[in-house]
RNA sequence: GGCCUCGUGGCGGAGUGGUUACGCAGCGGACUGCAAAUCCGUGCACCCCGGUUCGAUUCCGGGCGAGGCCUCCA
């Protein structure tokens, strides 16, 4: 099976040709750690990791290197740290912010169901390593040595016009950038386009030595020094989050190809589509802002799984804008419900060749979820059919492999099915009332069984109707051995 | 202003030059004392205007609408 991935450098989907298939390597850049992750950051990471699974699952796992790096020097940063804690020096301020945001951050991922990445490197052990090979002050040293970097008042600073492609990947040209431009244009700089690699520190900041002075690394080469420390001059895949193709991805672009002269720096770049919340672009100060750690704590009255996030996500393809809602998140919930309810141990089973044929038609993950549903109703009519003969349990044999089929499914959007508490939005609610409250429920619950039993029913409906007026969602069924009465419930949403 | 993406049924969301996406909701049925829950079945669509074509939701052109980047708010 060839996978196929949308190429942003080509605009087509290409087929995925590793350059060595047993280390296939993919780079994406990972947060700026001043702040805790929202949903929009959410994104990339479930996207890639579910990417990242795949291709541990056609190349084994044993031959795929992700990288995902953490941004720990930034002008973000130093100001949240001076901020947050303005009678501290601001090393160690920074130090706080950056230590406590990495962690909320790996606790975040964690929750959401990633994979760790093969190597998580931090910006700041990448600025001077002495006994590697590739960092970024050599880096900067080899591009100025190139004559495709300059230094100017303390700054170096990349020759933009030196490289003539540049702006292929977000397919623009110098001369239509230059003519879009407003921003005020440094007076040091040679060309608008130029852009930092290294930059003097103010007194106080975070500074580095470096040939240019004490001064710390520009945001792109961060990228450019890690991917190419870790994962060589070409590697296979980079991904991101499509606003991170200009600037970014096209810098990182021009510093490596033009320091190691390669015809490219990675071969596959991926982007990922933008979210809004509710139908709006998400910002402060339109109070929408909503935190991965807000979700999984509590937003619009319940605490969200990890596993309904992911899902919710893996519901629209990866390219599209996606807009994310409560409504989506009941709907991922839903459908988990169902599959939760006659998923079965995989066993040895694979997932379905045609949900492996959605994710390999460049992630369709809606049209695998599509599949999975089918395989989920395959399973339902199994176990409802009548046992074969010598056999006690009612699963019937090809409706039990879908049923294993829809779990390994699941397991490769990195979703573990059968460990996924369905109850978890009516434990909350319930959790809600009282005790006083719930005994009362459950008192008026048990009068009802006995009045049902003796055929009262105009008594039972008046207790049902006292109990739904409780805001209580009465289910009722027979134990399927005694051919009992049993009621369960739940609080209304 | 420049570049880019998107516009599918009540909602979410795939895909295709001619035939079923799928899910939720709705409707019908089964089940139930009646409901709810559950299961089975099912109606509903391709932004507008041209063009190409035997035939376009799918290709091309124009328009309208939404969003992104160009400004280290992802």
């Amino acid at each position: 099976m060839t996978l196929r991935l949308h190429n942003t450098l080509t605009r087509t989907k290409d087929d995925f040709v590793p350059i060595d298939a047993d280390n296939v390597r993919m780079y994406v850049c990972g947060p700026t750690v001043y702040d805790l992750a929202h949903i929009g950051n959410a994104r990339p990471l479930i996207v890639f990791d579910v990417l990242f699974r795949q291709l541990r699952h056609l190349y084994g796992e044993s031959h795929v290197t992700y990288v995902r790096n953490i941004t720990d020097v930034d002008d973000k940063i130093n100001a949240r740290a001076a901020e947050e804690y303005p009678a501290l020096p601001l090393n160690e301020a920074i130090r706080k912010v950056t230590g406590k945001t990495e962690k909320q951050f790996h606790d975040d991922v964690a929750a959401l169901g990633a994979l760790s990445p093969t190597f998580e490197p931090r910006a700041t052990e990448f600025i001077s390593r002495p006994d590697q090979p590739e960092d970024m002050i050599r880096l900067i040293a080899k591009l100025i040595g190139k004559n495709h970097a300059y230094v100017a008042e303390g700054h170096v600073l990349f020759d933009v016009p030196s490289m003539p492609d540049y702006g292929r990947l977000s397919n623009r040209t110098l001369d239509e950038m230059v003519a879009g431009a407003r921003v005020e244009v440094a007076p040091y700089k040679r060309d608008p386009m130029d852009f930092v690699l290294w930059k003097p520190s103010k007194p106080g900041e975070p500074a580095w030595p470096s040939p240019w002075g004490m001064g710390r690394p520009g945001w792109h080469i961060e990228c450019s020094a890690m991917a190419g420390a870790l994962l060589g001059e070409t590697f296979d895949i980079h991904g991101g989050g499509i606003d991170l193709i200009f600037p970014h991805h096209e810098n990182e672009i021009a510093q490596s190809r033009c320091a190691h002269g390669t015809a490219l720096m990675a071969r596959y770049w991926l982007h990922n589509g933008f979210l809004q919340v509710e139908g709006e672009k998400m910002s402060k100060s339109l109070g929408n802002f909503v935190t991965v750690r807000e979700l999984l704590g509590g937003w619009k009255g319940f605490r969200w799984p990890g596993t309904v996030i992911r899902f919710a996500m893996l519901s629209t393809h990866y390219r599209q804008p996606i807009d994310f809602t409560e409504q989506s998140l009941w709907d991922a919930h839903m459908a988990l419900r169902t599959f939760a309810s006659v998923a079965a141990a995989p066993g040895e089973a694979a997932p379905s060749e045609e949900f492996l044929e959605a994710l390999a038609d460049d992630l369709n993950t809606p049209r695998a979820i599509a599949e999975l549903h089918r395989l989920a109703k395959l399973a339902e009519a199994g176990a409802r059919k009548p046992a074969p003969a010598g056999r006690s349990n009612g699963a019937g044999d090809g409706d039990d492999l879908s049923a294993r089929q829809l779990t390994a499914g699941l397991a490769l959007l990195g979703i573990d099915i059968l460990d996924h508490d369905v109850r978890w939005a009516e434990k909350q609610a319930k959790a809600r009332l009282s005790p006083e409250r719930s005994a009362e429920v459950e008192g008026l619950i048990a009068a009802r069984i006995a009045a049902r039993k003796a055929k009262d029913f105009a008594e039972a409906d008046r207790l049902r109707n006292a109990i739904e007026a409780m805001g209580v969602l009465l289910k009722d069924a027979r134990d399927p051995r005694t051919g009992d009465l049993v009621t369960t419930w739940e609080v209304r949403r």
